[in-house]
DNA sequence: GGTGACCGCGCTCACATGAGCAAAGTATTA
DNA sequence: TAATACTTTGCTCATGTGAGCGCGGTCACC
């Protein structure tokens, strides 16, 4: 510990070399060196407490079930998924691990749900494109906030719900309308809607809700979209805010900042999410670390699928 | 084995985790998924055969013994020392990684060598500054090939010579030419010089050799040095030259290339180093495969010091 | 359908190993 | 210097673990 001799940790790594990779026993080795056999044995546990002795688990459906059991205590949660966050991997890939874990969670759900509320970003994307098809029995998948397709990409909002629903052998519902309006009349009149008001109280019971937040960032899906400037997001970030969930931009404690914008915010509320049996929050990468803080800490989910960086940020922060 | 039953493999996975994440028994891990004790026990091995379970060894010291094992057996070398390539680290920092080996190991050769012959390049400025003081006492360094300072860069030809003596607390005899002439009457008439006829009978028995081969590439040292232009680097690998020992350039059976070039180099010969006692060969990364493996199947090394790509590169070739 | 080869399984048994303990050694303080 | 607290060491013993064996099931081939 505090002796740090470089001529004992020397010692150390002979020995583990032995042990591992000459696959003698620790009587042998202890033979060799002048050891006694104990000795020996408890230096194998200092090199693997130092990490001279690595053991890891290389599997793409590998799981950290101690940070898991570490963030369900911490935040009261139901449930936690931690995949491991490869050193060599980008973000792009990582995302993709994550969200694969994420739709394995889905399918193993139990029970199934009848109903899901989806929201849709370039997360969810992925998750939809991990599911296995025949994942559930008819379900029933709503869409919980707006996205008529303003985005260039291919994969509209739409798209991953109806994908979803697809797989799980059963019927979608669309929300048709914009995420974000310019007038708030425009959001009360929208809402009074007949059409839209149906979906938005099937999307405020749903048995499940599977979203991802969004991190405040320029390159954000609502800004692809066109639902925001990129001043916008400056004036969120200097309101407060860490990042939306389902289209609603939140501050560290999971309050909405900026009534004003939240009021043309169309989709259920963050209270729906809160009071969800499974709220299953789905989030990768070093740019949601405070998004998914503030959305653990505060109850918005009460599952989160993630990898184990975030997880350790969560698990850091007092 | 054939059978590539996702489901089984994830089992193999849930069992590896619950062994050496959770720190259960097998016998446990048996209660727990309706396995007998013993199939756990083989599942575990399968585990780590397959690679799920990773157990490696981490540490700057560390050696790969089993690929020196097999080094030294397939070429039939005296020694060989075989660090792992980090693979986050770039070629800088293993070329530095392999020298502090190639230190080391000069450092503990017994019986210690009284003469010492070393050439000297990149890698042989790098193994210098990681000599340990007091490495040796009373050792005799002697420059084995010219290399009359010409290079740009501070740390001359003769410069790591005389700190590797300077730190075995001994003396160093330079060799104060040209490596490379412009005519061969010019290495005749050195070679008949009293004084360099002296330091090249010194420098053809030394008890220990020291050196690094070069690859053939535009920025060799020999190239950098204005020994050799570009084109010439050209025309050595058209005549079928993998790169250079000691300043001579030699093809894939170890024999000289370009005999005219050859006659205006001035040092010892390929066959002083064959008959070296121990004739050490240090050299890292992809760019020196070729000229490795030149020179541990012609004998012209009886020691080599490398890193674990090029040793696997070494044993794959047929 | 019969027969032999093969494979995976559970088990015995001998050995390897870690937890826990008391003695020896070492640092710390009065 | 002596007393004390703390660490390290070698050991006993219970437990964990892997090699090897025989059994039963499966498959291919006759």
């Amino acid at each position: 510990m505090t002796a740090e001799e470089p001529e004992y940790e020397h010692q150390l790594l002979r020995v583990a070399e032995m042990y591992y990779e000459g696959d003698l026993t620790q009587e042998q080795i202890g033979r060799a060196l002048h050891l006694t056999r104990w000795k020996v044995g408890r230096m194998l546990a200092e090199a693997r407490a130092a990490g001279i002795v690595r053991i890891q688990i290389v599997h793409p459906r590998h799981r950290r079930h101690a940070l898991e059991r570490a963030l369900t205590q911490r935040y009261g949660l139901r449930d936690a998924v931690v995949v491991p966050a490869d050193d060599t991997a980008d973000d792009v890939e990582l995302r993709d691990r994550v969200a694969s874990a994420a739709a394995q969670y889905l399918a193993d759900l139990r029970p199934a749900p009848r109903t899901l509320g989806v929201s849709w970003g370039r997360t969810l994307d992925a998750v939809a494109g991990h599911i296995p098809s025949g994942w559930a029995r008819g379900v029933h998948v709503v869409q919980v906030n707006g996205g008529l397709s303003r985005s260039r990409r291919p994969t509209s909002a739409s798209d991953m719900a109806s994908r979803i629903a697809h797989h799980g052998g059963g019927t979608v519902t669309l929300l048709p309308v914009p995420a974000i309006v310019e007038q708030d009349a425009t959001r009360a009149a929208l809402e009074s809607e007949r059409s839209v008001a149906d979906v938005l109280k099937l999307a405020r019971h749903c048995g499940a809700y599977l979203f991802s937040p969004g991190a405040l960032t320029h390159d954000s899906v609502l800004v692809e979209s066109g639902y925001l400037t990129s001043a916008d997001v400056d004036a969120l970030a200097a309101a407060g805010s860490v990042g939306d969930v389902v289209g609603r931009f939140i501050d560290t404690d999971g309050q909405v900042v900026r009534e004003d914008l939240d009021r043309r915010t169309l989709g259920v509320a963050l209270e729906d999410l809160r009071a969800g049996t499974s709220s299953i929050a789905v989030a990768a990468g070093a740019a949601k670390h405070r998004v998914c803080h503030a959305i653990v800490a505060s109850g918005i989910c009460n599952v989160l699928v993630t990898d184990h960086r975030t997880a350790d940020h969560l698990l850091e922060a007092a």
